[in-house]
DNA sequence: ATCATAGTTGACCGGTCAGTCTAATGCAAG
DNA sequence: CTTGCATTAGACTGACCGGTCAACTATGAT
């Protein structure tokens, strides 16, 4: 059938907006359902809980992630170590442009939902990891072909590409609470210095 | 009169460890009410709402925080740019020690708080900020001294403050994501390296 | 044409939400 | 003893929550 699948990318479309610009308790399905033009019982054809939506949401905003922002941020024809910059530009973009039309600065989806839910639902909490442990192996990657290259002395790739990646939620949990995406360019060059080193066994 | 104090002072804890622990969208006012081993009546003529008690958690919290946990870390008989080592321990106890309480690592209060509500209440999202500033404030006092002391290269030192709080933000976000404390111990020693240099105008 | 099935509708469920209200307390000052 | 006020008790409100259900429609295969 044509129309059911228009209707449930529909509802995740409606879910993956409220959810990123507010928080996944604060949006009912009732309400996902409206912005949708879906009935409830259309809704739950598709879904067997709230809960489920989550996981597709996760699942397809960590792919529109992946094929987007990530894949744009990390141009392989790019110098390696220049991509970090590409990277944290994008942020503060897509940030920035969520801000002036939304009027709140959203943050990053896959933080605010491990925040908000990752002591109450390990499924989920699982999920959401998933996602950081792609987005870490980019970075590394990234590293890996940055020392190769010889731009950057040898280090523990993996352990700092996970630094890195904590220091860009957090600068993105500080603009957010800021509601000011400047933060993120005004911080975020730093994130090139952050090393951790090969453990000398 | 005794009771009162001491009944609002029951609110506020019940209600302190279960936002930190949750979140507060899922935290109901009478959960917090039969917790405390309160009526209703009694928590509606202490709070006008659910969101004053919010305030209040934010402002006892940042209380015990500045005087305990930030307060210890940040020892003045300690070289200052020893005192990163202390904070990112006090961390990992911290967490580590609610995960083998509760089962799950609860993350920083302000952080949750943040990326929860800040995008659906400036009053709170407010409040949060001057938490992160005092914390930002703090770290650049002993970046300073370390500058001082000559221990560390003059920098930006506020901007770097405030790139070091985003980073252990960021950590214990992915450590919450993970369920795991570790995180914080294995990559925590790269705040030191965290550096914005001055901008030579 | 007919039948199984996927999708849709909207009324409906019990429970819980934040918040209200009135009446009863306990206590302190006059 | 009494008056007055802060506090507490707990029943109650209406809205909303996630989720269910039985009836209905559209479609594609036989």
């Amino acid at each position: 059938m044509q129309a059911s699948i228009d209707t449930r990318q529909r509802i995740v479309n409606a879910a993956k907006t409220r959810f990123h610009s507010r928080s996944y308790g604060d949006v009912g399905v009732k309400e996902i359902c409206d912005s949708a033009e879906v009935q409830k019982g259309s809704f739950y054809h598709f879904f067997p809980s709230k809960r489920d939506l989550a996981i597709a949401v996760i699942e397809e905003f960590a792919d529109d992630w992946a094929t987007g922002f990530i894949a744009e941020a990390f141009d392989p024809k790019l110098p390696p170590m220049e991509r970090f910059d590409y990277l944290i530009d994008a942020a503060y973009f897509w940030q920035k442009a969520a801000r002036d039309i939304q009027g709140h600065l959203p943050g990053c989806l896959f933080g605010n939902l491990a925040l908000e839910i990752s002591t109450q639902d390990d499924i989920l909490r699982a999920k959401l990891n998933a996602v950081f442990i792609m987005a870490k192996k980019r970075i590394m990657e990234t590293l890996d072909e940055a020392v190769a290259e010889g731009s950057v002395e040898p280090l523990d790739s993996e352990n700092s590409a996970e630094a890195m990646l904590a220091y860009l939620e957090g600068l993105i949990l500080l603009a957010k609470t800021q509601n000011n995406p400047d933060v993120i360019h005004r911080l975020g060059k730093a994130i090139k210095s952050i090393r951790i080193e090969t453990n000398s066994l």
